[in-house]
DNA sequence: TAGGGTACTTACCTTTTCGTTTGTGGAGGA
DNA sequence: TCCTCCACAAACGAAAAGGTAAGTACCCTA
C-alpha cells in the first residue's frame, strides 16, 4: 500500500498483493482458516514479526478476517473474507502461468 | 528477481512481475512496441533510471525484446516476446479485479 | 548559436522493506 | 522448577527499492 492514484487496475491489484509474503499467505488460507501458529509453521522462512505484520495489513484491507477465541492460552483464527477469495480466484491463473514456467523463472540470472 | 527457491507458482510469479512499475510496463507493451521515450512519455511518473532498469531486467527474464535500429538519432523499439504476452495474459483476471476493486482498494488506509 | 530530442549512464541520497533479537504473562507438561 | 507454547509487541539494523540530478555524444530546428 504506497500509492493513492492508479493508473490501471493491475497497478492496483499488484500494489495490493505485492511484498514477498502477501500472496504466500492468500494462498494458505486458501485452503482453509488457521491459527496464528498454523501460519508460521506452514509458511516456510516468515518471521513472526513480518507474519503479524502482512495479516494487520492484510485485515485492514479487509482481504482476512480474524476471530480471536478469548480463552487461556490465547486462540486467534485467520480466515479469506470473500473480497480476499475473489483475489484469489483472480490471481489463480497467475499461479498456473507461475507453475507453468517455474524452471525458467527459477534459471533467471540476478545480479 | 530476489529468490531462487519458490514454495508455489504465484510465489514465482509475483517475484517476476512484482514492485513498482513491471506490471505497467507490460500493461503498455502489451498495447504495441513502444520506443524508450514513448514509455516515459506514456507511463506516468517513470523516472529514466527506473525505466531502463525495469526494461533490462525484463529483457534478462525474457519478457521482452529489445531492437536497436542503427540510426541517428538513435532508435530503440521494446516489444513483448511471447513468454511476456504469456504473462499478460494470465494478468487479466487480477487486472479485471483491481479495476473493478479500485474504489475500495483506494479507501485502503495507510499509514 | 541556443535549445530540444535521441537513448541511456553514473553517482548519491532517501524511503521502504525485511530480518533478528528480546520480552510479555499465564498455563500445562516433565 | 524449568521448559515450552500461545499470540503478539517493540527496538534496532541491514538490505533492497526507488528518486533526483547531472553528464554523454550526436543531430536537427529555429
Amino acid at each position: 500500500m504506497k500509492k493513492r492514484q492508479y493508473s490501471c487496475g493491475l497497478d492496483a491489484a499488484v500494489d495490493v498483493v505485492g511484498g514477498k509474503w502477501k500472496a504466500l499467505l492468500l494462498w494458505e488460507l486458501h485452503h482453509g482458516p488457521r491459527r496464528f501458529g498454523e501460519l508460521r509453521r506452514r509458511v516456510a522462512g516468515i518471521s513472526e514479526k513480518m507474519l503479524i505484520q502482512q495479516l494487520r495489513e492484510m485485515e485492514k484491507a479487509g482481504l482476512v478476517d480474524r476471530k480471536v477465541h478469548e480463552q487461556v492460552p490465547p486462540k486467534v483464527v485467520y480466515s479469506l473474507t470473500s473480497f480476499g477469495d475473489s483475489l484469489n480466484t483472480a490471481l489463480i491463473p497467475l499461479g498456473e502461468w507461475g507453475e507453468v514456467h517455474m524452471e525458467t523463472i527459477e534459471a533467471i540470472p540476478r545480479d
